[in-house]
DNA sequence: CGCTATTTGTTCAGTGGTTGAATTATTTGA
DNA sequence: TCAAATAATTCAACCACTGAACAAATAGCG
């Protein structure tokens, strides 16, 4: 539009290039793959290495004559993201950098249940405190935060719901922001922003895996089913950014009632607690992540009840992720949260109902892969999210730090 | 990227703005709207005036003192896109120009099953001729045509499987292309595009209404069922181009068997014939969409068979369609093609279950209408995407007009 | 060891496109 | 009739990219 922006925009390709190569390139093969000129590059690199968003790192070895090239990667002592959790039975916190590596972990098990929003954010504020000292140690600037919540958030930042938790219409940003006061707005975007954990999640699978443009539906088992839609290497937020609650999709409609006011919904089958129930776990009282790891090892052992179960459960959501396929025409589904550790006995018949219901389940096949990532993915996947706002926008990190 | 794309990019800018603008826009209106300079502007009008997409236009009336503006609109006897479709009961084209005007409309009834797929072209391709000399003779150059299949197309515009007409993997644009030869390719987009049904159909639907960046689900009610997804102003087409296979969403997974292999598809509550049947209709051996009109008549006139049939396919339309706005968070659901005429009984049992299951609609209601196109959607739809292609990147329409 | 071919990265004049201010054009209102 | 106001154009300045020439650094070869 403007005439600066032809140079934000060079400066996104050009920095786009150099995140999503798997060696450090020179400055010749940016050219090459960009269609500038190398004079174009180099300016461009240039302000790169300026706002310390890229470094010289060890030229990739080459064959041949001439002057050996200079590789660039991603700086590991620029602005980094810090990624947050609140769940059921646990707070998170982490740090990503800009190549997308976790240089900060911690991760509190505790039920947050019984705890009041402003006591559960106090006790997040403490983790954030400590992850931000760790981040400022090895030379790290926090760009900005993401919270990831099981639960309804709008645009604001408000909670509207979140039923396992017990929230409603939470004010997270103005709760947290006294404890751990953030840097300033970049872009009209706000310092924390908040956002489902099924969202979340599904942009640490996505950033975790190889392609950068992928599409996939990625499943959060947790009490709720949450589902993260993933198109073309973008998250789909829907048009007040609710999307995704795939666990009321009807898989039974004359089945047992569920608490949405509808009957048979996929939760009926195939949520934490109906899973548990139907292994016979359900007055064991176990944290949830405890009693589902006794599952698997139940499941391993051959037990009866617990593989009945997995299976009942797998077919439920086969149902309900078919339905999803056959709309969206996707070719990945993540089995991620509290189905990751599960997906051995949840994909054969989840992989079943696919190819019975998906019409072009025979021409191309849907892969059913479990997450990558572990508990953490919802924290690592908003930590990630600051760090992709920069990389998708270097002008706007480039003026605030001179 | 380069230098040029900047002019390209502001082409389309201001392009864009005089087509969204309700009323002819002067230069100096359309600088302040872009954040362009009034010279920038000047220049760019120039060469779109140039190239006959735009066209200098009755001045909005003004108050108060000054020179009064030249208002600036699409060209009406510039670029224009031919629309065709090919559907089990009829044939249909029509012409659509730059401001989405449609300035030719045929529509041949015919029952196109027993037919083979070349002669059902030829006689295709006879409209196309009818289309493209009445276009012609009113001063417009066709850009491209869309051509819309009631079934699964590839790429390349090989129609991979059309049930309800009997197609398997049809070669269209070979067929066609002897019979109706088009202008060569334009940024790498065939002469001829051939596409979804109700893919087409949604396009449509969004460029008939107002809002320019909807979110919708544009539900087509023929034999089978499908669904267009329009997400943000854009079509959904999924990672092959598959998106929308509405019909085979789980309905009651204990009912009847469907063509497909699953049970109780949606497909086989809501399906034309499934309603038809369950209204009495079904032995009469109409063609489609006379059955459709007798039906309407008679739950107009109230008869119990048709208002069951209409509750009964009203509200499992409602269960898969309640699962999609959960899934993708949309705030309105289009009732098209057969189903259009049909609304005034669909719409409250579909309702009823939005309301029923969809977790959000408490907060943010769900809108659900009948198509504002008719029969002709899709073909209107298809012509109408040729021209947004122009819209969307007039550059490469005015390199190639010289 | 020295020369040449080769590749990388930088420098610099040239060009396209936008910018901002000044100028011209055209109307309303005093 | 003239001043104020708004629209559109003109023009020098500037910014960013382009292309070619050039400097830097290395491998290969005699």
């Amino acid at each position: 539009m403007r005439q600066g922006s032809l140079r934000e925009w060079n400066l996104a390709v050009v920095l786009g290039r150099i995140a999503a190569a798997d060696r450090p390139p020179s400055r010749a093969e940016l050219a090459a793959g960009t269609g500038l000129t190398r004079a174009t590059v180099s300016a461009v690199v240039e302000d790169l290495l300026a706002g310390r968003l890229v470094a010289e790192a060890e030229p990739t070895p080459r064959t041949g004559a001439g002057r050996p090239s200079r590789g660039l990667a991603l700086a590991t002592d620029g602005p980094a993201g810090l990624g947050l959790e609140v769940n059921v039975d646990y707070l998170a916190a982490c740090v990503v950098d800009l190549a997308g590596r976790v240089r900060h972990h911690t991760v509190h098990r505790a039920d947050l249940r019984p705890v009041s929003p402003a006591e559960a954010l106090a006790r997040l504020a403490e983790l954030a405190a400590r992850a931000r000292a760790d981040a400022a140690r090895e030379g790290l600037t926090l760009a900005g935060a993401a919270l990831a919540v099981p639960g309804l958030v709008d645009d604001a930042g408000l909670v509207r719901l979140a039923p396992n938790l017990g929230w409603r219409d939470v004010p997270v940003p103005a709760l947290l922001a006294e404890e751990a006061p953030l840097t300033a707005h970049v872009d009209g975007v706000p310092p924390l922003v908040v956002d489902n954990e099924a969202n979340l999640a599904a942009l640490g699978e996505l950033h975790a895996g190889p392609a950068d443009r992928a599409s996939f539906l990625h499943v959060s088992g947790e009490v709720g089913i949450g589902a993260g839609i993933v198109l073309d290497g973008a998250l789909f937020r829907g048009t007040r950014g609710w999307s995704g609650e795939i666990g009321h999709l009807p898989v039974r409609p004359d089945g047992p009632p569920c608490r949405c006011g509808g009957q048979g919904c996929l939760e009926t089958y195939a949520g934490q607690e109906a899973i548990l129930a139907a292994a016979g776990l359900a007055g064991a009282d176990l944290p949830a992540d405890t009693a589902t790891t006794r599952l698997a090892e139940l499941a391993g052992a051959g037990d009866p009840a617990a593989l009945r179960a997995l299976a009942g459960a797998g077919t439920a959501l086969g149902v309900a992720v078919a339905g999803v396929v056959n709309l969206l025409d996707l070719d990945t589904v993540v089995l991620g949260g509290g189905y990751a550790p599960l997906a051995p006995w949840l994909r054969p018949p989840v992989l079943a109902e696919i190819s019975r219901r998906v019409l072009t389940a025979a021409w191309s096949p849907v892969t059913v892969r479990p997450a990558a990532l572990g508990v953490t993915a919802a924290a690592v996947g908003g930590a990630g999210s600051v760090v992709r706002r920069i990389l998708a926008r270097p002008a706007g990190w480039l003026a605030r730090s001179g």
